[in-house]
Order: C-alpha cells, then sequence, then structure tokens
DNA sequence: CAATCGTGGTT
DNA sequence: TAACCAAGATT
C-alpha cells in the first residue's frame, strides 16, 4: 500500500486538535488514566451508544470502585447490573477478565498493547483504546467512527470490517496515527467521528478537512462508507411458562452457552415452531414435569415482540398454577431454579420478561 | 471468516 | 415505518 504524505497526516492531526478546542465534548472516561475504569468504559461502549454507556458506566463504577471488587462480586449480582444493556458475553468476558488480573496477576492490570490483547472480551479495538487512553502506547483505534472517517478521507471503497478490508483501514489508521499524542489523537478522532463526521447528515459545511476529503470533493460523502449487506433474521416463538405455587415460588432456567441471553434467567419456555402445537406442547410437557398442576392456563400474555440484530422473537406468556413448584422433576439436575417470586426485581431478565413483569405485576415490585 | 451476539437512538 | 447503526469480540 502506498504510504500517506507525511504533510497531510500533520495538517489532519492539526486540524484535528483544533477541532477538538472548538467543540469539546464532556464524557465521565474523558482524560481517564485508571486502566480499571479505562477498560470498564470501553467493555460498556463496544457497539453501545455513549449516551447509554454513560448510564451503565456511573453505576459501575459506583457500585464497583475496583477491579477487586468487581472480581469478588457474584455473576449474578454483575449481570443484574448489566440488564437491558445487551450483547451479555460482554459480561461474563469482563468477569472472566476482572478475576483473572486480580487471582492470577496479582491485582496488576497488564500495561502493554499485547498483553491487554490477551484479556477476555479485549480485541483490537479496545486493547488499542485501553493502551494508548491509560499507558500512551501509540496505538490506532479502529471502531466505528474510524472507518467512516477514513472510508471518506481517503475515498475507501470497501465494506468495513469485512476481514479483507479491515487491514487496509488498519494500515491507514496506523499511518494517521499521532504518535506523540495517541491518547489525544484517538479520543479526539473518535469524538469527531460520532459528533461531526455523522453517518448521516455530516456537517461538511463546518468541516476543517474538507478540503483534503475525498468524498467531500467527489459529492460521496453520503454514499461511504459502503453499507453492509442486510442479514436475515430468523424468526422464533418463545411461550414462555410462567409456573407459581402456593407458596408464592415460580420455576426459572438460566439460559445457557450457545444461544441469546447466555446467563440471564428466563422462565421455562416452549419453542414453537410451524409443525409443533403449543396446546399438544404443554400438556406434554406438563404430564412429564411431575408437578401437580392445579389450573394449567390461568391467564395468557398478549404476543411481545422483539427485534434482535439476527433474530425476531415472538413471545407470550401462560400462567400456570400448581401445588408445589418442588416437584418439578429437572429440578435438581439442571439449571433450573425454584425462586421467590417476590426476589423477581433482583433477577436479570432480556428485556421482553422485564417488559411483561412489569406490565403484568409492576405493583408488586414498588418500582 | 461470515455468522452470531441485544437493545435503543436516530432518521 | 423500517433501515441503519452504535468506542466490537468471539467462534
Amino acid at each position: 500500500m502506498n504510504s500517506i504524505p507525511k504533510e497531510i497526516c500533520d495538517r489532519f492531526a492539526a486540524h484535528l486538535y483544533k477541532w477538538a478546542e472548538d467543540y469539546p465534548r464532556q464524557l465521565p472516561w474523558k482524560g481517564e488514566r485508571d486502566p480499571y475504569r479505562v477498560w470498564l468504559s470501553e467493555i460498556l461502549l463496544q457497539q453501545t451508544q455513549v449516551s447509554r454507556g454513560i448510564i451503565y458506566y456511573d453505576a459501575f463504577v459506583s457500585r464497583f470502585s475496583s477491579i477487586e471488587a468487581l472480581a469478588a462480586a457474584s455473576d449474578d449480582d454483575v449481570f443484574k447490573l448489566w440488564e437491558g444493556l445487551g450483547y451479555y458475553s460482554r459480561c461474563r468476558n469482563m468477569l472472566k477478565a476482572a478475576r483473572l488480573i486480580v487471582n492470577e496477576l496479582d491485582g496488576r492490570f497488564p500495561s502493554t498493547y499485547s498483553e491487554i490483547l490477551k484479556l477476555p472480551g479485549v480485541g483490537p479495538y479496545t486493547a488499542a483504546a485501553i493502551a494508548s487512553f491509560a499507558f500512551g502506547e501509540p496505538k490506532a483505534v479502529l471502531d466505528g467512527n474510524v472507518y467512516r472517517i477514513y472510508a471518506r478521507f481517503f475515498g475507501v471503497d470497501l465494506i468495513p470490517n469485512a476481514a479483507k478490508s479491515k487491514s487496509h483501514f488498519q494500515n491507514l489508521a496506523d499511518q494517521m496515527l499521532d504518535r506523540e499524542n495517541p491518547a489525544r489523537f484517538n479520543q479526539a478522532l473518535m469524538d469527531f467521528g460520532a459528533t461531526h463526521c455523522t453517518p448521516r447528515n455530516a456537517k461538511c459545511e463546518t468541516c476543517a478537512v474538507r478540503d483534503l476529503c475525498f468524498a467531500f470533493q467527489h459529492n460521496r460523502v453520503e454514499e461511504l462508507p459502503r453499507k453492509k449487506t442486510p442479514i436475515k433474521k430468523r424468526e422464533r416463538r418463545f411461550a414462555y411458562l410462567v409456573i407459581t405455587d402456593e407458596s408464592d415460588q415460580t420455576l426459572l432456567l438460566k439460559r445457557p452457552e450457545g444461544d441469546i441471553w447466555a446467563g440471564l434467567y428466563s422462565f421455562p419456555l416452549i419453542e414453537c415452531d410451524e409443525n409443533h402445537i403449543f396446546e399438544k406442547e404443554l400438556e406434554t410437557f406438563l404430564s412429564q414435569s411431575g408437578l401437580e398442576v392445579l389450573n394449567s392456563v390461568q391467564h395468557s400474555s398478549k404476543q411481545y415482540k422483539q427485534t434482535l440484530s439476527h433474530q425476531k422473537i415472538f413471545g407470550s406468556f401462560y400462567g400456570i398454577r400448581v401445588n408445589s413448584v418442588s416437584h418439578y422433576r429437572l429440578l435438581a439436575e439442571t439449571a433450573y431454579e425454584s425462586v421467590a417470586w417476590s426476589s423477581l426485581g433482583d433477577v436479570a431478565f432480556p428485556r421482553m420478561i422485564r417488559q411483561y413483569l412489569e406490565d403484568r405485576f409492576s405493583s408488586l415490585f414498588e418500582f
């Protein structure tokens, strides 16, 4: 690949720094050097808008003031704090990394890019961010903002994140980085992308580098970066069984690895495909459950819909009254648990289940 | 390496 | 509305 003239790099950086002074952006983690806090913010911000990340960052910092405190917390408590943010494997990997650092690295956060990169849940972007922000190492971040800025600035006609094009963008980013001030440069670049060189309605009229910008000069700002081909969404139908007994216990299960919402809790569910009729499945489930059913369908909810990145979930909830959930056949040997109804407010649920509980039972949780 | 993993903001 | 996409990582 051709190298970028030094003059271009220098002029870009100078304009970028001037822009950052003209458009200050205050964020809770800005200028932060504590690697724990930098790491925490970057994990929370993966595929997450800054405005939402701030809310969870404040909650996590307030609850866990050190990596030792985080490492010592229970999985369920941390998942509860993460509830609603999505991409829950981040939460699981965050806990793994915290415990690894505390238990095996004597609490010392790794201080180089290559060592940081080994942490669970830390990929090239996050490692570069932590290395530059917390340790001043000259590593160029490559996130959605950076893809967009350089796709436009250099007129790169490649789809971002495709494995083949990533190395091209990384090469550009590496050359453009101000190696004397990596933290300042990375921060300003992402701020610029997030607020000025935006996906739509980019503020080209007040952009100081537009004279150098390929997309602006060729009137292709709206076309770049190239869009990813849209994904097909699998449709799934979940029938949740809200089973309660006379002691106000209910059945929950912890969702396993390998499917959505791993690590969160759920009511037992019957997944209905086209060929399976819910009523028959329910009859089979109950007859094999060991439960003494008092009222097989005490109530049924409306149908909830939730669109995920790769799936569209249709969910309905069916209230079932039994004598005692402790008779459930799989309780002892599987991920199923008997939980007091009054404690459901402390359980981490997927959005759809939390929504159902609020719709139907909000008065019981003192929200 | 292309598919998978959530949820909500924005237009 | 529906598409786009957000400080990506993992498999």
